[in-house]
DNA sequence: TAGATTGTTAATCGATTAACAATC
DNA sequence: TAGATTGTTAATCGATTAACAATC
């Protein structure tokens, strides 16, 4: 399975059949057409054909696609079929969210500890799992093999988390604070910039009221 | 000025051009060429260009852009000349981190309630916001002028809230519920599908591996 | 077998980039 | 004025959709 050239617009969809799937599986739907598909999902049955077969041909003709298999299948090309290891900076309430999310768990994201600078959050267990001074972050995180930091610091100490990110092993950061970090390193960043996307409903909304 | 037919990338960059303007303005930049903008933002000076005069001529040729008059214009393509009434729907962890954002309320995004059907929750305050019975949500929005609801139950509450909403004037929903609201009414949905981008993480941690 | 539906190629559409005349 | 940079048209590129032969 040799994910090459790719569009990114096609693994922006692959996380969207996932969910789909795993409620079809949930329903005991046991295979499922392109043009049913397309009717849930809102996909064209065209697009879905093409997103799929840019990682195999996992239909069949006259038949459709094995929901099973194809959960399956597109859980593996998303990378679920091992465990990461996880870290959160900042224990805010945005942290302490995150940290609770028990889907992110099931699927193999696993939380191994959290970091702030505030002494009033230090020391605290957030589901199980304790909220350390930020001074250990980067002996915990080569110690641990941590994979993946989330950052839900304040927009300020961002960048300082990445460029410690920088010196330790950690291959991604999942960044919710309100900036573009600077990345020297082949480090992946995904961004949730909340404040970019509740701009596009304000826009949205003024295009409404007009 | 009439913001026909413009693409959705269009849209979904602009916030992103407000907030690196708003950092220039901050460091006393006075003007910016298309160029410069494009070495900081990393869209090419072409696109910038074609961006912006979507929405009128806002520079000026052999000078490029005064600062604040691109933010200040960008800001009103993107509703910011008002304020919008805010309720937040779910007081968990997310929600909480939500009302506690001073920067949604700087925008104009302002939180007039809470809602949340656990007891345990009524009747707290968050940043000076209550919590509410979600028995009173239909009353309270249709009686505040609530435009845009921020949904942060869980995933099985998110679809009841929605259901309920459309029974009231509101706008606008900003939806962080894993899953794609069935709305049949105008009603505009942003989603922050947290799950759905921490795969695409994990998927390019699966590529870099390789 | 006949019907259904995929996999895949070709056509279309839209978005991005390049180029340059207009003009400050 | 000369240089810089926009606004805008044209060219290119990539993504989506349509079509249909292959085949289950």
């Amino acid at each position: 399975m040799k994910d090459k050239n790719i569009s990114v617009a096609v693994i922006r969809r692959l996380p969207k059949y996932h969910r789909y799937l795993k409620e079809m599986l949930d329903n005991d739907i046991k295979r499922i057409s392109s043009k049913e598909l397309s009717k849930m999902i809102g996909f064209t049955a065209s697009q879905i054909r093409q997103d799929l077969n840019n990682f195999g041909g996992f239909g069949q003709q006259g038949y459709g696609y094995n929901v099973e298999d194809l959960y399956n299948e597109i859980g593996k090309i998303l990378g679920l079929t091992r465990n990461y290891n996880v870290v959160i900076v900042g224990a805010g309430n945005l942290g302490q969210a995150l940290a609770n999310y028990s889907s992110f768990d099931k699927l193999g994201f696993k939380l191994k500890a959290m970091f702030d600078v505030n002494p009033k959050l230090i020391g605290l267990k957030i589901n199980n799992v304790e909220v350390h001074d930020m001074d250990k972050f980067e002996d915990f995180v080569k110690a641990n093999d941590i994979e993946i930091v989330y950052i839900c610091t304040s927009r300020d100490g961002a960048q300082d988390v990445a460029d410690k990110i920088q010196k330790t092993p950690v291959e991604a950061i999942w960044n919710f604070a309100p900036i573009d970090l600077k990345i020297k390193s082949d480090v992946i960043v995904e961004n949730i910039h909340l404040i970019d996307n509740l701009l596009t409903v304000s826009y949205f909304l003024k295009g409404k009221m007009e």
